[in-house]
RNA sequence: GCUCGGGUGGUGGAAUGGUAGACACGCCAGACUUAGGAUCUGGUGCCCCAAAGCAUGAGGGUUCGAGUCCCUCCUCGAGCACCA
């Protein structure tokens, strides 16, 4: 059965396609075949409510090309999608509407899966996943119990990024300029109690698994320097003989000599200590001026270096002369020692600092090519330091940072800018972190009874918080009580105090737990202690950081992936999605991969995605990033009612290359719907019925497919995806004019299969192929096919073109010099003049240098 | 400010150091048509009747030959931004 039509009727193709794809499971793998393996992994959607936009067909299509390409070439291809469905604009709309946000997102997801699937990709959607359903969220919920048992997930009462607007906190991460990532609303330091879990303890794997896998550089880049490591040496200033000490970090232990004063951030602990008695008044000025600075201030004002003296000073440990001790914000408490040693002939920061303030500048380092002027922040030579003066740079920080540890001043040390990653959020529309707070004595009655339960669950160091003179012990949730679902709550809107919604519960808030057993009751009894919930949820990121695990299995009830299914699948071959995600999404989830592996709950791969691509963005016509306010939006929809799904397809591929950023064109879409429309024409006559195609091809067409199935291959391969259809225009303008063979037509009805599958499918099944054509081995080419027994040289002269031959293909040098000097213009260029030189490139040109 | 990545016709974009502008949009002319916003044919970087000349952000360099390699600068985009 095929759609019925006469002339290239999209709309009946693409449906009748798109029913019989889905209907019999043409995408349907199994987790064991014979064939060879490879996973292609989309970023899965947010299921917002205003559906699809233009940008997600992009990477869709572009990942729909390399799966139908694999399933031609033999393999057996996995391709799922799913929701990433938790998330604040459903919170939004639940608080608008007093509805649960699981029904407005259940609605959104059915209106995603049916604009996905109008596209035709080839998904096995048996596997679909779905990061608010309980079957789901249960394995997200057991990622954090682990995490909580191994002593990486804690309470922490620090100042947070707190975000008046959204009410809620925010990661590192999720802070870009003072301002929040989702929504652009200004955020502030506020002190919250919050779940952390220790990233940092992670920084150095993931650092090293960046080396050898296959990410875009910038990417890579931007890890790394969020990750931020730095080696450097630590070392203590004596401020009076055997009184205190300031330690300073500092990744230039080679320029100590310079050192001309030292600088506490406002917030470090020894300014009290440090400051005299007639400069307290200024100093405690200043600090309190500091602390009401926000962060963002804090940073926007960096161009002006301020600061005040304590009055204090230091000693140096190598020279022993005395330093000045000064309070400035530009140096962080949060980095390091909240101290530096500021060397202002060698560091642009210190050297402003002390041009403001008229502290001398002592140079120790000497550019061994040039005199450079201060400050000079390069590798060069030693000077002005002692027993160290003519060391390279890079030596003398080694043997000074061994002299210091022979002192005992201090060691070399490494830094980090990563911070631990805070983890809970004050929404409704999150998973409910599995935890029961019990107060101190329980818990430590507990801990002295030594039962199973605590025993095997707990972290080796209590994590616990103090409310009001109580001390409250956080204990796990049983994995057989998971999952734990969301309960009813009268409102979905959080506290403008840092209070989740889920604090209205109050029947599922309080509990009573067995601390022998972790059986949860509601009512008091024999045995039970009283217990509060945890009223925090996890942030958006936690269901991205396994999903791609979830779809090698993803109706397994027994764990979170089944091992014979990860042995199988081990991980995604491809990976494709935004750009945006760099230090979110992917630093996450290859930290949670790395402690998945870690305790075995995964066992294949230690890194989660070895082959990531990013596609560009698609801007609007007007070349502006498309929004509603610019009125620039192109919808998916209006483009498939009016030009099909494989036109829409074909043209987001043909726009540029994937990984640039470029405009839309609505007229530019004309030019690949002709060009599927030639197609239909060059297979289907007037009547709807299957043209005569001819005998034999002639030379000129057999080596145009032959050239075109290697383009198109290659172009595949290195996802080349606008120069793959542009070759296969040149062959659908030659095999116009000059007409083909069934069997060339049969071929190249194949390589158009990966990007317009729909009206590839039809003509295949109308040229009498059989039904899937994703399945039918990919077409090879042959070489010797499209080379043609006579090559083109070009003529040169000086290296300007001055004519062209054609000359038999295995021509040796003398006969195409032979026949170039019959070429009359090119002669005429020679002629009277002194030849220097000629130079043949076989095949290519042939120039001739003349004076 | 620092670190990357770009800058090619009217437009999107092609070009292992070897004929710059493939392919497509747009535009011009023609054909078929009652009609054309369908289809087909031809043309289309600049200057020009033509030849020659000039052209890949600007200027220099290496080379027989440079969009491609090197240096300086301009400019757009991305990331980082007092991380000591």
């Amino acid at each position: 059965m095929l759609a019925d039509c006469k002339n290239y009727d999209f709309k009946a193709i693409e449906s009748f396609w798109q029913k019989k794809w889905l209907e019999e499971k043409v995408f349907h793998v199994e987790n064991e075949d014979a064939k060879e393996k490879y996973y292609v992994l989309d970023m899965f959607p947010y299921p917002s409510g205003t559906g699809l936009h233009i940008g997600h067909p992009e990477g869709y299509t572009a990942s729909d090309i390399l799966t139908r390409y694999k399933w031609a070439n033999g393999f057996n291809v996995l391709h799922p999608m799913g929701w990433d469905a938790f998330g604040l604009p459903a919170e939004q709309h639940a608080i608008g509407t007093g509805q649960h946000p699981s029904i407005n997102t259940a609605k959104n997801i059915d209106r995603f899966r049916e604009q996905i699937q109008s596209f035709g990709f080839a998904i096995d959607w048996d596997r679909e996943v779905d990061t608010t359903s309980p079957e789901y969220f249960r394995w997200t919920q057991w990622i954090f119990l682990q995490l909580f048992k191994h002593g990486l997930a804690y309470i922490d009462d620090k100042p947070v990024w707190w975000c008046p607007e959204l009410r809620s906190v925010l990661a590192n991460e999720e802070v870009i300029n003072g301002r929040s990532e989702r929504g652009n609303f200004p955020v502030e330091r506020k002190n919250l109690r919050q779940w952390v879990l220790r990233i940092t303890q992670y920084a150095d794997r993931l650092l090293a698994g960046l080396e050898d896998i296959d990410w875009p550089d910038s990417t890579k880049r931007q890890q790394i320097a969020w990750i931020g490591r730095s080696e450097g040496t630590e070392l203590d200033f004596e401020i009076a003989p055997n009184g205190p000490k300031i330690r300073v970090y500092t990744t230039r232990p080679d320029t100590i000599c310079g050192v001309t004063f030292l600088v506490l951030a406002p917030e470090h602990g020894l300014v009290e200590k440090i400051t005299t008695v007639e400069n307290r008044e200024k100093v405690q000025g200043y600090i309190n001026n500091a602390k009401k600075k926000s962060d963002l201030e804090r940073t926007d004002l960096a161009k002006e270096k301020s600061g005040v003296f304590t009055g204090g000073f230091a000693k140096n440990p190598l020279n022993d002369t005395l330093i000045p001790i000064w309070v400035a914000d530009y140096v962080l408490v949060s980095y390091g020692t909240g101290a530096i040693m500021a060397v202002p002939a060698h560091d642009d920061r210190d050297f402003e600092f002390a041009q403001k303030f008229d502290i001398p500048i002592k140079q120790v380092i000497t550019d061994p090519k040039n005199e450079s002027p201060l400050p000079f922040c390069g590798e060069g030579v030693l000077i002005n330091s002692g027993e160290f003066d003519d060391l390279a740079t890079e030596e003398a920080r080694k043997k000074i940072t061994q002299k210091v540890e022979q002192l005992g001043f201090g060691y070399g040390a490494v830094k980090y800018k990563l911070r631990d990653w805070l983890f809970s959020r004050q929404r409704y529309w999150g998973e409910p972190i599995p935890i029961l707070w019990i107060e101190r004595s329980n818990y430590d009655r507990a801990l002295a009874e030594n039962n199973a339960y605590f025993r095997d669950n707990i972290p080796t160091s209590v994590v616990s918080y103090r409310k009001n003179d109580i001390e409250w012990c956080a204990i796990p949730i049983l994995e057989k009580q998971l999952p734990l679902k969301l309960p009813e709550t009268e409102t979905y809107l959080p506290s403008d105090d840092g209070e989740s919604p889920l604090v209205h519960a109050k029947q599922w808030l309080n509990v009573f737990v067995n601390l022998s057993t972790g059986e949860i009751g509601t009512e008091a009894q024999e045995g039970f202690v009283s217990a509060i919930r945890e009223t925090n949820t996890m942030p958006q990121w936690a269901g991205s950081c396994w999903y791609y695990l979830r779809y090698m299995s993803p109706n397994c009830g027994s764990a979170l992936v089944d091992p014979a299914a990860e042995a199988y699948w081990k991980s995604p071959d491809f990976y494709i999605g935004g750009a945006e995600h760099a230090v979110l999404h992917l630093l996450y989830a290859r930290f949670w991969h790395l402690f998945l592996y870690d305790i075995k709950a995964i066992s294949i791969e230690k890194e989660p995605f070895r082959k990531l691509f990013h596609q560009g963005i698609i801007l609007g016509s007007d070349g502006n990033k498309m929004s509603k306010s610019r009125g620039n939006v192109v919808n998916p929809d209006e483009v498939i009612r009016q030009y099909g799904a494989d036109s829409l397809r074909l043209y987001e591929m043909f726009l540029g290359p994937l990984d640039a950023m470029k405009p839309w064109n609505t007229r530019g879409i004309e030019g690949v719907y002709r060009f599927l429309k030639k197609v239909w024409v060059l297979c289907i006559d007037h009547e709807g019925k299957v043209k005569k195609f001819l005998e034999r091809d002639s030379a000129e067409i057999e080596s145009l497919l032959h050239e075109t199935i290697k383009k198109v291959t290659n172009d595949i391969e290195s996802l080349q995806f606008n120069t793959a259809i542009s070759q296969m225009m040149i062959f659908i303008n030659g095999a116009q004019k000059v007409g083909i063979s069934h069997r060339t037509a049969v071929i190249f009805l194949q390589l158009l299969a990966p990007f317009a599958p729909h009206i590839a499918e039809e003509l295949w099944g109308r040229l009498g192929e059989k039904f899937p054509v994703a399945k039918a081995q990919w077409p090879t080419y042959d070489a010797s096919r499209f080379a043609t027994n006579q090559m083109k040289i070009v003529l040169q002269v000086n290296g300007k073109v001055r004519g062209e031959i054609l000359v038999d293909n295995k021509a040796a040098q003398e006969i195409v010099e032979k026949i170039a000097w019959q070429q009359h213009r090119f002669v005429e260029f020679i002629s009277g003049k002194e030849i220097v030189k000629k130079i043949y490139i076989p095949g290519k040109i042939f120039n001739v240098v003349v004076h």
